[in-house]
DNA sequence: TGACTATAGTACGTATACGAACTATATTTA
DNA sequence: TAAATATAGTTCGTATACGTACTATAGTCA
């Protein structure tokens, strides 16, 4: 009664590539954000900064459609970002009800210094597959995408 | 001054590759989840019952180890299951330091209606992938997961 | 056997994540 | 233009997630 006769009843095996496109993403998003946290920032964090970085400051809510995190979640995380004084928050002067957020001088700093050490990180491993393999890769996880 | 003048720095394409690996992740994610909660449960409740289901229940180090949910969360969330009745805390006779976490008739009951139907629920959308571009996407993605 | 060390689970602080309710401001419509 | 409706952010309640410290119990070794 494990798993393992579930799935042959279901049919086709289609377990393994689950597991198998669940450990690949935990394997690229642990590899990903260590070298995050290493920089001192967690994964929002850095998305945000990446987000801003080379801005003049967006509003909330495109902030939070290009990061893909909630508006809900986003209050909390700029306010810690605020604290830490990377980012402000200046009000649009078009529509009052919307809050643009802008790194500071020390967030632009920030960025300038992980930003670039970030992708080339990314880069090293992503490396270790060949062009060919990698559009390969890319269509066939195109195609896997769709079923959902 | 975008991702993209960095990504030519970098050499050769390989946000494609991490964008569709990130987005085929959360598709099945989403995919997944929504319909776990449609049953009623969280997705590590989810997780919980489908291993604790059919065993006579097991140490909370082992259900972290299968789950990958670390004993610190696990704490809370076995506690907010026994509120819900589905899970009882039984104290060890060989080890008195560790507990057992077993599922309750309630939550058999409950592990028996939706663990059949969640599996379908995946098998329907991995099923639009044949055999063939099945094998050939896990061996791809096998090779990803070791670049990290 | 008594001190030292290792392990299981809990408690706690911090950071997300998400949805619903709420406030202030825009926009639309009658 | 007054009323109804829509939108941007914040607040709040609940559920994770993770690391550290803490408690109780085991195991080891002198």
């Amino acid at each position: 009664m494990s798993r393992y006769d579930t799935d042959k009843i279901l049919g086709e095996p289609w377990l393994p590539l689950m597991r198998e496109l669940v450990w690949a993403y935990q394997a690229f998003s642990q590899y990903s954000n260590q070298h995050v946290k290493s920089l001192g920032l967690t994964p929002p964090q850095f998305d945000v900064i990446a987000t801003l970085g080379n801005t003049e400051g967006m509003p909330f809510k495109e902030l939070g459609e290009k990061t893909l995190i909630t508006k809900g979640s986003l209050t909390g995380i700029v306010d810690r970002m605020e604290r830490q004084g990377w980012i402000q928050r200046v009000t649009s002067n078009e529509d009052r009800r919307s809050t643009l957020a802008r790194l500071t001088p020390k967030g632009q700093k920030l960025f300038q210094q992980v930003f670039p050490h970030h992708l080339e990180h990314l880069a090293r491993a992503f490396k270790c597959l060949h062009g060919r393999e990698r559009s390969q890769l890319i269509a066939q996880l195109r195609k896997l995408r769709q079923c959902f």
